[in-house]
DNA sequence: GCCCAGGCACTCA
DNA sequence: TGAGTGCCTGGG
């Protein structure tokens, strides 16, 4: 990867593995906007600008450090994409389809506290919905970037928010769940340390955290790849493709990810994911 | 009006 | 330990 500055924005030459459209469309994150290889994402308290060309990525606004600090890491771009889909595609045939399909999916290093409010939003819920509750709730309790945009709130910024103030954000019966984790008195970088199970059991003392949104917090913001967040889609999936489909359960499905997929299970996930939702219906 | 969506908690056997 | 059921909300 190489990459330049140019007046206000950083351009982006030399990349692979890299579809902004792919990254921000295979539902790890919410806070974004755009079509067509031109997107505004809002992550790590900044408004950022993506433009992609055939032969270049530019980010806008953005300075040197931001983006060595923030985006080199949110993006994974100090990840071998190109390692990683070579024995993926060599383990199973579909698999390789998939990501002929969608190679250009990276996962992101999102914030944890954005992360794992917006999956307890996100349970039985649609994506249009899961954004707007989002959006809500950064507009009423986030930091102003712009007269359009707010950041979405830490922790400390949803230490007064009520029940109320969520059923107006049109969260529902997630409103006491989130509540649950605001008055919780984990600190969840303080967990960055520990295995994967004891992150997921700890965070699944919140009310509201069951196993897919704990593993898509492990996912997306702990860097735990080795998970396999298992929703309808890819439990739907994983059965048609490796369990002839026959009806299996969660555990069994995790258990299958392991063996098979091992510190890579989460990028198969994506890439399954993606599969999923586009090609199969 | 009915159904359902990227789950989860709760109840009851 | 596992199956069954209800849940805010809004779009089809």
């Amino acid at each position: 990867m190489k990459y330049k500055k140019v007046g206000n924005s950083i351009e982006m030459i030399e990349y692979d593995s890299f579809d902004i459209g792919q990254i921000l469309e295979c539902g790890q994150c919410f806070r974004f906007s755009g079509s067509d290889n031109n997107y505004s994402i809002i992550a790590h308290g900044k408004l950022l600008n993506i433009s992609q060309t055939n032969d270049k990525i530019i980010f806008y606004p953005c300075t040197i450090n931001e983006f060595e600090n923030i985006w080199i890491n949110y993006f994974d771009l100090n990840t071998d994409y190109l390692q990683i889909k070579k024995i993926l595609s060599h383990s199973d045939n579909i698999l390789a389809k998939a990501i002929k399909l969608c190679g250009g999916i990276r996962i992101l290093n999102q914030d944890k506290w954005e992360c794992l409010i917006s999956f307890i939003i996100s349970q039985n819920n649609r994506i249009p919905q899961i954004k707007k509750v989002i959006e809500n709730i950064s507009n009423m309790f986030g930091s102003k970037i712009n007269d359009q945009y707010y950041t979405f709130p830490t922790r400390s910024q949803l230490l007064n928010a009520t029940q109320e103030n969520l059923q107006n954000c049109k969260a529902g019966f997630r409103s006491k769940y989130i509540l649950d984790a605001i008055k919780s008195e984990i600190n969840l970088e303080n967990l960055s340390n520990l295995s994967t199970q004891d992150i997921k059991n700890t965070l699944m003392k919140i009310k509201g955290v069951g196993n897919k949104v704990a593993d898509c917090s492990l996912l997306f913001s702990f860097g735990r790849r080795e998970v396999y967040p298992t929703d309808v889609w890819i439990k739907r999936v994983t059965q048609e493709i490796y369990f002839n489909n026959k009806d299996v359960s969660i555990n069994q499905i995790h258990n299958f990810a392991k063996n098979k997929f091992g510190n890579l299970a989460g990028y198969s996930q994506q890439y399954l994911f993606h599969y999923a939702r586009n090609i199969k219906r």
